[in-house]
DNA sequence: AAAATGTTTGACCGTTTGGTAAAATTGACG
DNA sequence: CGTCAATTTTACCAAACGGTCAAACATTTT
């Protein structure tokens, strides 16, 4: 493997191995996880998995930085210049989706919280903390501006992915209590609802 | 150990080894509690934490069962009988400030529920279950006399688990977002204009 | 105080786990 | 085809893990 080219090969197993190692690691948090059960998953041996990557925590931390982009994109997408309620629905909704079609991402992101995000702690204290800095600021000059009500706007965007992710995370409970499929439509109505009522001035 | 009868000194160990069960397994999960952590925070030896329960599925078990009731009383006190919004208003309360008492007891029932509620689906499926549908006709029936916003209950129920554990299962997120401790009072007036707002007829 | 019961410990066991070394195999390419 | 690099496998290791056992120690009971 030499430093900078890619092969063919190596392109193959290191999509096979992102695929199994996010099955297995939002299945069973990284502790949870074992190498013989990603291995097994992406079809490779043991020690050809730790020929793509030096050790468990490379492969968890590979996964988790490059997923964690594309699970706070809905979030930078809130546009200053939009309708407020509109612009928060939007993500909401958008949210919404990601937990019923990102739900291995969801889980990844919860194990890891749940247990005090000892891997990513610092990301989420420089990049998150930033991105939501910016939204915050944002919400409250709509606030300011009387075209949303006066909440808080960290809590906002705290209640929004409390909301979402649930029906990810907790889709076994949501499930046994319902005893049906989680419906993502009677949640969105819920959350359509919801917002509009608590965010309207 | 004889069958019935509990000594001085079981009652000391076994009350020993719930605190210390409880602390290891909710900050990380199961599968990343090891025996010898539960017993040096209980200030016990492996063995003798053996000589209690007969297996770590057995101390797992026994904490989880224990705290399921505890964890499920302020669902249990909403009152057919009472005014509906102050009664969800009084729910809502009840469960931030559990979220903020007892974090432990969240976090471990989290843990357990984000990994697919393993050992726990069974009771998920029909006390939990059971329960809920209960609260569900009061609340249906509210709604039907117009005295409640036309919502779906079981959404309503989910946003309450949602949005108050929110607090106690992610605060390492909360507290990197906002760089601050957790402020419970500022949780308590933004719920409490979500639920007015969201409720009233 | 002796006997019986209850509690604790140190030494140990088999399995699982993350990880390594080196040989064997496969693929790229002139 | 032959050569070199890339890839895969087999066999293995040390540490961590859940759990056992018998002996030692403490406590209660008679």
């Amino acid at each position: 493997m030499t430093e900078y080219a890619t092969t063919r090969i190596q392109r193959k197993n290191q999509a096979l191995i992102f695929e199994a190692a996010l099955d297995v690691f939002s299945s069973f948090g990284f502790r949870g996880a074992t190498l013989d059960q990603i291995a097994s998953t992406a079809g490779l041996s043991k020690p050809n998995l730790l020929y793509y990557y030096p050790s468990k925590e490379a492969i968890h931390s590979a996964v988790l930085t490059k997923l964690l982009h594309t699970w706070l994109a809905p979030l930078r997408e809130i546009d200053e210049n939009g309708d407020p309620i509109e612009e928060i629905l939007l993500y909401v909704i958008n949210k919404l989706h990601a937990a019923r079609d990102l739900p291995r991402e969801s889980r990844l992101f919860a194990n890891e919280i749940v247990q005090g995000a000892p891997r990513i702690k610092s990301i989420l204290e420089t990049d998150l903390r930033h991105l939501v800095e910016d939204k915050v600021k944002i919400l409250s000059k709509w606030i300011k501006q009387g075209r949303l009500a006066k909440i808080d706007p960290y809590h906002l965007i705290f209640s929004i992915w409390s909301l979402t992710q649930h029906y990810a995370d907790f889709d076994v409970q949501v499930q046994a209590v319902t005893g049906q499929a989680t419906s993502f439509d009677e949640a969105e109505v819920f959350l359509n609802h919801l917002y509009r009522r608590m965010l309207t001035p």
